[in-house]
DNA sequence: GCGATCAGGTTTCGAATCAAAACCAGTAGC
DNA sequence: GCTACTGGTTTTGATTCGAAACCTGATCGC
């Protein structure tokens, strides 16, 4: 990724603080995860997890207010209640999966089984990749930060230039062009 | 992912725990961003996070502990310590932007800007995804379970439909299936 | 129906972590 | 030699975490 920036003032104005603010709590990934092995209830998460009571309690309170998880009671047994994913919760696997792979390749000793596989060939699956619009697996080496308005546009172009040298100081002159193109 | 379970036995034993470790404490994404932004230096994470002075101190020192990145003092300037990322710190890439992409996607109101393109067309990137073997892009739908034996049998396999079935009362039998086809 | 048990919590209280502010130790510039 | 700058540490209070005890509403056994 170069020597490129983002506009330092910008730096809090992206996905990352709200997913933070419900992820970056101990213990929501590991819960995440049990949710994706299938673990439905309190008693469950409680003793898989070696979670204190009250901290699972209150993060599985705070998972479903962010609408990750829903909770509802059993049918047929109305003392339980069922936690289960939801379509936002299940679209934070890769994720989940980027994160564990990472720790799998750097900080464990231990082989993984199970494993997960693709169900139609069996065949584990690959890393969690990024990807370019047309499907070519990226690495950082291929990323830049362009204004929006330039998107497309080739390296030749001279607000191209300003960005790939952006310091602190040319922030300032990049956001005018950009106000200036859109007037 | 239906129904399936990894035995719950090992559900602390996976990448993830090693991984949050680090990563799982406040303000390391934070700074991981910051670092694929190109800051390098104590004072300017501290100006653009808004993070405590003590904190980042010791999160420093962490992320270098665990070899994120790495500390190094500026030849020019013996008072400036230069923090850099390592290619462990690189590899944690697809985790952030599958992070950050999930925030923008449920989170947050506004557009980025500026946008994370391709060098090669200057178009925005794909989502972060899970990839096959041959590389085809696979949901949570499309995975499952199965022991590190039985990779690519086919899912008629007596091992496969117990996986298919797993409950928490299954695993025991499946771990002995497990040492009886190692030994 | 009634006591025992179970699921899923709250409450309480000591320990660890976080954050704001003040202080400190090597450079660097002049 | 004086001052400012960089990158810390220390100190002190607020927040969060964690273990254990307690509570409340089902369900079960009889």
């Amino acid at each position: 990724m170069g020597e490129l920036r983002e506009p330092l003032s910008e730096l809090l104005k992206c996905g990352l603080p709200p997913a933070l603010e419900v992820m970056g709590e101990r213990w929501s990934f590991m819960i995440l995860r049990a949710s994706f092995n299938g673990l439905h209830h309190f008693e469950e998460f409680l003793s898989e997890l070696g979670i204190a009571r009250n901290i699972l309690s209150s993060r599985l309170a705070k998972l479903v207010e962010h609408g990750i998880l829903k909770r509802e009671p059993c049918a047929d047994d109305r003392r339980k209640i069922e936690y289960r994913l939801t379509e936002k919760g299940f679209d934070l696997l890769p994720a989940m999966l980027a994160l564990r792979q990472w720790g799998q390749k750097y900080g464990a000793e231990f082989e993984e089984n199970p494993v997960l596989v693709d169900e139609r060939d069996r065949l584990p699956i690959g890393p969690v990749s990024i990807l370019a619009h047309d499907g070519r697996t990226l690495t950082h080496e291929d990323l830049w930060f362009t204004m929006r308005q330039n998107v497309g546009k080739r390296p030749d172009h001279p607000d191209f230039i300003a960005l790939e040298r952006m310091t602190s100081g040319s922030v300032t002159n990049l956001q005018e062009t950009r106000k200036g193109a859109a007037s």
